[in-house]
DNA sequence: TATATACCCTACTAAAATGGTAGGGAATAT
DNA sequence: ATATTCCCTACCATTTTAGTAGGGTATATA
């Protein structure tokens, strides 16, 4: 399951998206219209700003903003840079990879299975976007 | 990812599937082979036992063995058991839904994505059983 | 240049989940 | 009887999760 931060993550990205004519949105605009935690929230932004998905302008007529058009944020970034791993082994993570100790790749058959659950769940992750995810169309 | 309980479970079943001839196979022998803590491996049998996966013998030449055939053990079973939710999201899980407080699930696009990423996971982890997965094919 | 606005940043915290460990009890084979 | 083997409950340390606190810094504008 994804966490509450990727959660309200998706929510902020989705809003702000929604309202790109606005211009910089107010943290605290997205926290009361999607009901997330003022202070939590601030620490998401701040993350995925660092992360070059948003822009941010301070003092009066701030807030933060995409950089980039919604359909140029594919949902699988988002994921993997607030939750970590999409795979559900470490040993089928692209980004994440790390070996097994208790198998060898080549024999176990775990390995190959989860492989196909990895690449049948990032054809949609990788391939969706913010844009896809909108609630107005 | 799946955690490492659930891991452990898939070591130990498909020791078990490997072993068939040998019947009943102490919880000690599955823990050396697959290099797992005996105690943690312990809880895990038991678990499976109860849930109606493994059955098991007391005494002298006891131990576990698996109830039904390999094929009839499906992946989707052991992880929801011992991890929950397949889904990433709780309104899109069958086995574990839950409401999202936030977002009405029919304009919500992430839940129609997330839907659509479930479905994939399932196709295969739902038709592939412990069969699949073993080591001496 | 003073001041209000709004993001920036670090640190802290409570609760839950994870990954085990301990130790005795109960059933069974011989 | 006794050794063997699973059964069961409770406990524990560490990490993660979800959130809070509080002040710092940059910016607009009067």
């Amino acid at each position: 399951m994804l966490s509450k931060k990727t959660q309200y993550a998706f929510h902020a990205l989705t809003y702000l998206a929604e309202n790109l004519d606005k211009g910089p949105v107010l943290i605290s605009e997205i926290s009361q219209e999607r009901k997330i935690s003022l202070k939590f929230l601030e620490n998401i932004l701040l993350e995925l700003k660092k992360a070059g998905i948003l822009g941010s302008k301070k003092g009066k007529g701030g807030g933060y903003y995409l950089i980039k058009p919604p359909e140029e944020v594919h949902l699988a970034r988002i994921i993997r840079m607030l939750d970590g791993p999409i795979a559900l082994l470490p040993c089928v993570s692209l980004n994440y990879y790390e070996r097994c100790e208790n198998c060898t790749e080549d024999t176990c058959g775990l390995n190959t299975v989860m492989a196909e659950v990895r690449d049948n769940t990032l054809k949609v992750l990788e391939n969706k976007t913010l844009r896809d995810v909108l609630r107005n169309n």
